[in-house]
RNA sequence: GGAGGGGUGGCCGAGUGGUUUAAGGCGGCGGUCUUGAAAACCGCUGUACCGCAAGGUACCGGGGGUUCGAAUCCCUCCCCCUCCGCCA
């Protein structure tokens, strides 16, 4: 949520900040509503403060065993009006409200400026893609082949877009979360945590997937539970309603959870194989920081996510998203891609934010700065450390041989009970 | 699922309609004293919103109601604890 007061005091820099990402939002209805919100706040405890003394009179005219009748009636129009501006106050606290959680956040100045995924800005390389001598299989043929995968059975059991991981397959999806998990915990400095796979609406609303984003959700019916699309959404609510003492500041933390999504509107795309599923699972990594340090934080995390494709041997390289290709609440991305032999291009692995003060303030996490103050608003930060079911696709693909078999990168094989090869 | 007991400030805890601008204590900050520290004593010590300011308003788990006036009375929901049942 942006803070009513920049859009009160610079409109115009907020409308044009959010234009760059190709929407447009309306920002005078915006201060219409809050100009006539701060109006019946202001006549309301105009009344409030007349209600009060006058009570404190009557109950010291009583007291004295004076006549209060005239007060009471005065005071019964009094009452009246409290009650139809508390109810106006209301509305329009609500229409503000539900005109703010709408509104995406604004993107940081050093966000390249463009309309789509063609005009993100490559920031780095790194691995060497190996040149095949033979025809680069995809991974659904590779894990299906090798036995490990079996994509009809899991139709069978949910539907389309679910994977059955079977024998060695199962072993390097659990090896590749304990990988990352130990990586991120004992030498990036990360505290595992492992949340609720589902949570409540407020905390959907606290992290911005909703109000706007509720087809992308799964919701368990009759209860006020979705399946959490990532582990960012359970994890930066932990703090929620809280007032952290500042010299905690960073909080790194880490989890591995499963996360559940329709994919709406991806009808036709990666149909096939592990790329795009309604479950998959994931290590992420989430910051708390103060606003002088958060996009430094997000180097650092950055870089983390992307230690596990270097100790991978995985090749990858690492996108800034363009202002028109940001996420509803990120001010700035970086985008991890890892390089699929089969499709010869780098896809997604890793989306790594900074938030800003956009999350902490829908979901009202504060800290105290250093030697006291007034709360302020953290800045909270994210990213896949890493999707773990894209983990495996490039796996498969980057150290297939032509024989079909697979060989299990050496920084794995500790997880793996020392298997070095799948096939 | 059944029965009972609870939810008050950073923490403990008093408060059953108006002298409560929430007692008292602990913790924290500042001061006096001291070579320094401790002790003692004194003072300060929540959050949000409205307002240029002075100041005002709201908040005692959430929401609604009664009343001139609600932490206090009524309704409703949520959460926690104890016991019973069931269960991994």
């Amino acid at each position: 949520m942006l803070d009513i007061r920049v859009i009160r005091e610079r409109p115009e820099e907020v409308e044009r900040r959010l234009s760059t990402r190709g929407i447009k939002v309306d920002i005078g209805k915006v201060l219409r509503v809050d100009e006539q919100r701060r109006r019946v706040i202001k006549d309301v405890e105009e009344l409030k403060a007349k209600r009060n003394a006058v009570s404190k009179e009557i109950g010291r005219l009583k007291r004295e065993g004076r006549d209060v009748s005239s007060l009471l009636r005065e005071m019964d129009e009094v009452a009246e009006r409290i009650k139809d501006l508390d109810e106006r106050r209301k509305t329009l606290e609500g229409e503000l409200e539900g005109l703010l959680l709408n509104i995406p956040n604004l993107p940081h100045p050093t966000v390249p400026v463009g309309e789509d995924e063609r005009d993100n800005v490559e920031v780095r390389r790194w691995g060497e893609i190996r040149d095949f001598p033979f025809e680069p299989r995809d991974h659904w043929e590779i894990g299906e082949a090798l036995g490990i995968l079996d994509f009809e059975r899991a139709t069978k059991l949910a539907g389309a877009r679910f994977a059955l991981y079977k024998g060695l397959g199962a072993l390097l999806e659990r090896a590749l979360i304990n990988f990352m998990l130990d990586l991120h915990t004992k030498e990036h400095g990360y505290l595992e945590v492992l949340p609720p796979f589902m949570v409540n609406r407020r905390c959907m609303v606290g992290t911005g997937q909703l109000p706007k984003f509720e087809e992308d959700l799964f919701k368990i019916e009759g209860w006020d539970f979705y399946l959490v699309p990532t582990a960012e959404v359970p994890v930066t609510n932990i703090y929620q309603d809280e007032i952290i003492e500042g010299e905690r500041l960073p909080l790194l933390l880490t989890a591995y959870t499963p996360c559940f999504r329709k994919e709406a509107g991806a009808y036709g795309k990666d149909t096939r194989g592990l790329i795009r599923q309604h479950q998959f699972n994931k290590v992420e990594l989430v910051k708390f920081t103060d606003e002088e340090t958060s996009y430094d934080e997000l180097e650092r995390l950055t870089r983390d996510a992307e230690e596990v494709l270097r100790r991978l041997n995985l090749p990858y390289r690492v996108v800034t998203l363009c202002t028109g290709d940001l996420g509803f609440s990120a001010a700035k991305t970086y985008d991890i891609e890892v390089w699929l032999p089969s499709q010869g291009r780098y896809r997604e692995i890793s989306s790594c934010s900074n938030f800003e003060d956009y999350q902490a303030r829908r979901a009202n996490i504060r800290y105290r700065p250093k030697g006291g103050g007034k709360p302020r608003f953290v800045h909270t930060l994210n990213g896949s450390g890493l999707a773990v079911g894209r983990t495996v696709v490039a796996i498969l693909e980057n150290y297939q041989e032509e024989d079909g078999s697979v060989t299990i990168p050496e920084a794995l094989r500790p997880y793996m009970g020392g298997v070095e090869r799948i096939g």
